[in-house]
DNA sequence: CTGAAAGCGCTAACAT
DNA sequence: ATGTTAGCGCTTTCAG
């Protein structure tokens, strides 16, 4: 019993007909009369069969599976975007492979070949460089479909991704509303940052009547809270003092949130946080956090159905798009909720 | 360009080797003059060549690939052995696939049933149901090795998991020694429940001295923080009301809490509460949370170790067993840390 | 050192 | 209404 799968041809030898009939029958062909079909769906029960997908994948050259690959599924936006891929995708009858490329070009880069290897039939992906994704166009001229989550700015790939420049707008427009002129913000910074983010909040900071000088980019060591009360202290260092911080984050926002705890500074009055995510942790913290959010269930539903119209129907797509989302501000205690000049 | 997969056949009539020569070039053969492999490989190259997987798996009845089934990613302690998992396959060589339960165990099956007809080398499971596991049991006997990775009571398979039982001892006796003599517990109840935690609960309160009725356990109607906030309401509508609370996830104590904050209960002073998980939201909340450590990494990377074991060397594998983690007590602000009379 | 042939399990085209 | 044949892309004998 262990270990044997059947196949069709012992279903076949058991009934009698040949593989061909059975395959049909099994599929459910109207051509076959009722009796016989019985007969062999009965002796497929009985064997335990299990259709081989395998080896049906390598007749269609199509293996009904999608490859998502994500930076760090830890980062709780990136947990509820597999969630939701996860799901759209097995409705529509397709598998789903992971991989994280942890941010790592060279990680993403093998993701992708094992991905290409397996042969799926196309991928999601969060890609772990802004600037680096010549082997994802490649990938994508090669015949497999890929879809972006995040705007790659210069690349010609089919995109789908919340406008985070939007969102750092909206952010810093509350705060310079709210009389701050001086603001800092929290940002992963380098190549691997969202210039996206920042050129909402320079925006926002041109149309308040400020300078440059009103912002000052702090670049945490990571996304966890600890990096936010970390980064703080170099916040608090910095001359003239900020009034008010925008993270990049929920994650590093409620870290900044602890510190201002820790050290009796009191939020909003003293000082205004805003995050970016609209997490969880953003309503259970401490204290409520202001903060953006990020429709990752949204973007991951049009996502895998537009993926899987190229995959489909690519008859019905014309050149690749990119689809931007604009993401809400969702005012809570961390932040002053009166436009007027607070201070 | 575009959509044309180059195969060894390609690479054959380019280079005028056969495919066969082409295939042993390919995977390094030594018995192949140096010279004609790098004339192989150069070619390979250039055609973009990427091996085709799934014919190489149809040859060797065996994909490197490992299903993992999980109830809800959403759940951050699955999340953390998502990626750990995922980790510790893609450093073995194998690629993950991956599917959602969401505690259905009709989900589960279909789960099991396509990485079954993909072929996957073995599974990974969190169960949806303590009761109804004949299907994970059937595939595991039809020859495709399963891990549990929670405890399955009366079920023949191998396991990796936390030991429950000892981690809700271990809350309950620190609260039973702190003087509390009525304790609410929350769990996620019926069959779907855990009674290791139950049992634990009961085992404490036994060597404490108190009668069963120092326990009352309320269901929750989910496992979100809003569904802790809710219970609180009728925790506290029980008589005798009781004075601590312990709950089988972070996410309910931390709606718990925020419960208490908002109905001016102060914790632990007036209430003490302990959650169960060790997330990220145990630390950063309003309230430092008492809570078990679940070494979601732990498990993660025993059960893989001891899955691939089964699948590349079944013969150092003996029966299946049980391997349970002890969980430490990880006290925080929102229980009493001394051990004496609280009140 | 290299090639030819068979076959993994299935489906599709073509018989009968 | 059912069977036969060929072939998906690769690996594995087995011959030369």
């Amino acid at each position: 019993m262990a270990g044997y799968r059947a196949r069709l041809k012992d279903i076949a030898e058991a009934t009698g007909f040949s593989a061909n009939t059975v395959s049909l029958a099994l599929r459910g062909s109207p051509r076959l009369p009722k009796e016989t079909r019985e007969r062999i769906l009965e002796a497929a029960e009985r064997l335990n069969y299990s259709p081989n997908h395998i080896a049906r994948s390598l007749v269609h050259s199509t293996t009904r599976t999608i490859g998502l690959v994500l930076t760090d599924i830890m980062n709780p936006t990136l947990t509820l975007a597999a969630r939701t891929i996860e799901r759209e995708l097995s409705r529509a009858g397709y598998a789903m492979m992971f991989a994280a490329s942890d941010s790592s070009v060279e990680n993403e880069r093998l993701a992708i070949e094992l991905f290409l290897s397996y042969q799926v039939d196309g991928m999601l992906i969060y890609p772990a460089d802004h600037r680096e994704f010549g082997h994802i166009e490649a990938a994508d001229r090669a015949g497999t479909p890929v879809l972006l989550l995040v705007e790659l700015p210069g690349s010609s790939l089919d995109t789908v991704a919340i406008d985070d420049r939007i969102g750092a707008y909206k952010a810093f427009r509350l705060l310079c509303q709210q009389g701050h002129r001086r603001i800092a913000m929290l940002d992963g910074g380098r190549g691997l940052g969202n210039f996206d983010k920042m050129h909402g909040a320079q925006k926002a900071i041109g149309e308040a009547g400020l300078s440059d000088e009103a912002l000052i980019v702090f670049e945490p060591e990571g996304h966890a809270p600890v990096h936010g009360f970390a980064a703080m202290r170099r916040v608090m260092a910095s001359e003239p003092r900020p009034t008010a911080l925008f993270a990049s984050t929920d994650s590093l926002a409620v870290g900044a949130l602890h510190w201002c705890r820790e050290n009796g500074l009191a939020v909003p009055r003293d000082f205004a946080v805003i995050g970016y995510d609209n997490t969880e942790i953003s309503q259970y913290g401490a204290l409520p956090l202001t903060t953006v959010n990020y429709a990752a269930d949204e973007i991951s539903k049009i996502g895998v159905y537009r993926i899987l119209q190229r995959i489909e129907r690519p008859e019905t797509c014309g050149a690749p798009c990119v689809t931007l989302i604009e993401p809400e501000l969702v005012v809570r205690a961390s932040s002053g909720s009166e436009p007027g000049p607070a201070r």
